[in-house]
DNA sequence: TGTACATCAGTGAACGCGCGTTCACTGATGTAC
DNA sequence: TGTACATCAGTGAACGCGCGTTCACTGATGTAC
């Protein structure tokens, strides 16, 4: 875990991050404390204070990873498959695999909404969804990508969100990914 | 506000429960201390621990009244259109109206998901659900039944998460349900 | 290669605050007779 | 109709705890010469 002991951390906001994302998939973004990740890091309890300010100002830095990684994720299947209904299925994937951040980035009171790197994040992760929907076989006409893409966009956001609140009431196995696969194709059917 | 003055609140369960879908509707579940609570509803700090116990309680009481209030409103919007589409709209307009408890429902971390109540609860919820796909003028085969459920529960559950998260870029009105109403016909298209 | 100095990351003691919880209490209500 | 008593809802003082924040500090790193 500490390999170098030295009074310099060397990369403590990355590790301050990570162990954000630990104890926020473990009891949810309010029950955090900056005291519980600096002693998560193993650093003093007024260190994270250095880099972050406060709790909103490392919940910001969180967002901005959650989108940029959406992002990346999002466009990387968009160049390998070209398919809608994979980039929803990636989506449903990164919230289940990034459930601290996807839990951060869609509760916007919890951190600087206005942050100008969030924004620049969010259009990213935004303009690589609404990208997936030009990929359809038949594109909707013009009037009504916009609504296309509201009911993709909602239809994933849905099903991940109900997922991960257990709320599905039978099992339908463990990979959200797959799960969700059949679902999503009715709305293309 | 406080008609009555009495050594007695005369309803104070029922205050307590207002009060807390207020504080959250301001600033979440998990800011919610039951000490704010108790301020208030104009009563000492030690009070609410008498009706609840302690904040789970209160949150178990308030997922209750959640899906109960839900499975009223899905109920009579079936009861009135007969619309699955409609019912959909249903969904997205309770959530609205009363964020803090949809907010709570399906956080179950907060609340005590295996009690008896919330688990009638909400399989009255699922049940009004589930009855609104068989309202679909052309209900799927069986086997496909499942599926149109979790895809209509995942878009309108979707829409109305986005909208409360402030996630659309886009201004669309005022009136989420209208606004989710050609979001969701897509589905049925 | 060496020295001096500025900069910066992280420390640790101290503080005040709101919280949940406990507990002996008090005032109101309901019931038995 | 009246009295005694049990029950229960709500009180208020007290406690210990973890938190965020402040601040003078110390150790490491980088840079100028």
């Amino acid at each position: 875990m500490a390999e170098k002991r030295s009074y310099h951390h060397g990369d403590l906001r990355r590790a301050l991050l990570a162990a954000a994302a630990e104890a926020i998939a473990e009891s949810g973004p309010a029950a955090l404390s900056l005291r519980d990740l600096a002693r998560r890091a193993g650093v003093s309890h007024a260190a994270p204070a250095h880099h972050f300010g406060d709790k909103a100002g490392l919940l910001t830095a969180l967002a901005v990873e959650g989108f940029n990684r959406l992002a990346d994720a999002l466009d990387a299947s968009r160049a390998e498959t070209g398919s809608l209904l994979e980039a929803g299925v990636t989506y449903v994937r990164f919230a289940v695999e990034n459930r601290a951040h996807f839990e951060v980035m869609f509760q916007p009171s919890l951190y600087d909404r206005d942050d100008p790197e969030v924004d620049v994040a969010r259009q990213r992760a935004g303009a690589a969804l609404s990208a997936g929907v030009s990929t359809l076989d038949e594109p909707p006409p013009a009037e009504e990508t916009r609504k296309t893409e509201l009911a993709a966009w909602s239809i994933v956001h849905g099903f991940a969100t109900l997922w991960l609140a257990g709320a599905f009431p039978d099992p339908l196995g463990d990979n959200a990914g797959d799960a969700a696969r059949p679902v999503i194709r009715r709305l293309f059917d």
